[in-house]
DNA sequence: AACAGAAATGTAAGCGCTTCCAGTGACGCT
DNA sequence: AGCGTCACTGGAAGCGCTTACATTTCTGTT
């Protein structure tokens, strides 16, 4: 039997079968208060013997709104993005609302991708390095509900991140407490504003220490292919630096696996840190900074239909609390097993 | 200045402005041959002023479809399911539609919740243990474009899958050849039925070498949790293992932790082995078997755009293969740095 | 018995687009 | 000059729903 296409049944049917008007058909589904309770009963009764689904297209007109939140990121390689949309998801689907989702990962037309999404929801939050400021400032400008996470803060719209300055200030500050004096940061500030943030608490926390502060950051990307290479070139310079402050866990476990090939222990000759707290982390007895992904992104949804309800507060701005993780790449510790 | 709310722009504003009706305007910009060429000029520039992006809802209604595709999964957690979404949205967004996302874990309402999604796709793809084949039949029944992936096939549907069962098998023989005599699996067949095709060719391949199956294997979820206290419980036993084939790599690696616990030396008394080849594994020097989720993704996508275009060969059943990637946790090894 | 008011239901006007069909000129031909 | 063609363009009918407003049908009152 060839899969003859089957035309959806609509409301129209509904209303013929039951013997109603399309109205009532509608008011009854929807369960509001006007309609018989008897005739509401009959009514969903026929719409389920026919399988009725309501079109999600003609009720998006008909409403004027979509249901649906989107998400931008930038990819959803490593733990990291992937543990935000999914807190994301959890949250919107509970609103009762579907998520799109959009990566940008160095697509050229990111910014029309995302204009493109803005025209299929009720509001969307956009991650870090995804689409520049001036897209973001023009679909803030068209009304549409908007929630920034990881990035810095445009025009008025909300801003959910996590501690960046502040932790990498701490973290920095205990690896001078284990007696290490030349330090060197393994990433690109300008690659994200995370990055940014974390080099920025790095720096102060060598100037309050009375430490010399590197010229500038040893930039490479966020894999451990771009750490290994980056770490290898670092250490063999005369001079060596004893302690490296890396961007993020890749990089981290990338330079690891460069002091083991150039026959530097760790953590005796040098300290490495990585920073989010993936799971190879925990093997690699990688020192670093765990942020609840799924928090951020479960506050963003939460925030965002809020202001899709027109509920919201006003503007908010909030940085989410980090946590230190020592392990033993930072020196010697015996408190961890 | 209070955000007034801005009514986005029509195409009925548009053919106003550019003195035309709506139908030329909606034919200029989808540029169609019907218009001369120097109104669509015109008619493009109007409508760049005036930043007219057509109403997503209203052309759904119209052309009756959603230029949008769905992809259903478990959860996001853990590198598996988040390298197939990213995989599948690659391929997506390059022709030109948007991707919806539902994550099952566990909720209740899972059926529901496809239902609705499918209500606003023009064809998904469902992932492993997310929704009964009864769901899936209901949904295909419908005329709604569908492939399966890492799932048995239900139906005339297409499939695909990641080989398990000749991987387990290759797996397992590999460890009898390093002399390896009891084994046990940890891992619950009937939790996903990736986990049941490993199950069953672990099973084969003791079978084929001659050795004892063990009546059962031992069941646990897919963390690192589950597998340590799965792992220590069965390395109590008198009578011990030899060695634990792991269900994935999560699961594995709580068993190398039970095993450190226990004081057993991994590979000299107890060899390990896991499955999917997450980072983590690469730092546990732990063998697994690798699959590229991406290309499950970019494949389920692929397949799902040629249904929903009418292009589709026939009904179309893959298994991709893996990779063994052999380590120093099922025996030693000296190729492996 | 008549009627006001409430309750239930129906009618119809959109929502913003696509596209069929018909109309309007301009053109070339006889 | 008359007419058929062809290239464009416009009118208008949906697509499937929600909802304001109108209409009908019950109540309960007097």
């Amino acid at each position: 039997m060839p899969a003859r296409e089957r035309r959806p049944v609509t409301i129209y049917e509904v209303a013929d079968r039951a013997g109603v008007s399309i109205a009532t058909v509608s008011r009854a589904l929807r369960d509001s208060e006007l309609v018989a309770p008897s005739t509401r009963r009959h009514v969903q009764r026929v719409a389920e013997e026919l399988r009725f689904r309501p079109s999600r297209a003609g009720r998006a007109l008909a409403e004027g709104q979509h249901a649906a939140n989107g998400i931008v990121f930038p990819d959803l390689a490593g733990p990291y993005y992937a543990e935000v949309v999914l807190g994301y998801e959890e949250v919107v689907a509970e609103l009762g609302r579907s998520v799109l989702i959009l990566a940008t990962q160095g697509r050229a037309n990111a910014a029309d991708l995302v204009h493109e999404l803005a025209g299929r929801v009720d509001g969307m939050v956009i991650m870090g390095r995804t689409v520049g400021d001036s897209t973001v400032a023009r679909i803030a400008d068209t009304g549409l509900p908007l929630v920034l996470l990881a990035r810095p803060p445009v025009g008025l719209v909300d801003t959910v991140t996590a501690d960046n300055e502040d932790s990498a200030r701490a973290l920095t500050a205990h690896l001078i407490g284990h007696g290490y004096r030349r330090f060197d940061f393994l990433g690109d500030p300008g690659q994200s504003p995370d990055v940014a943030g974390r080099h920025a608490g790095f720096v102060t926390a060598l100037a309050d220490g009375g430490l010399d502060v590197p010229a500038k950051p040893v930039r490479c990307a966020f894999d451990v292919k771009a750490g290994y290479t980056a770490a290898r070139e670092t250490l063999r310079r005369r001079n060596r630096p004893e302690a490296l402050v890396c961007a993020n866990d890749e990089v981290a476990l990338g330079a690891l696996r460069a002091a083991e090939d150039l026959g530097l222990a760790v953590p005796g000759d040098l300290a490495i840190t990585g920073w989010d707290d993936i799971m190879a982390a925990d093997y690699a007895r990688l020192t670093t900074v765990h942020q609840s992904m799924r928090e951020l992104g479960a506050t963003a949804a939460r925030w965002l239909d809020q202001r899709i309800s027109g509920t919201s507060p006003g503007v908010r701005r909030e940085v989410l609390p980090t946590r230190l993780v020592i392990r033993t790449s930072c020196g010697p510790h015996d408190n961890e097993r």
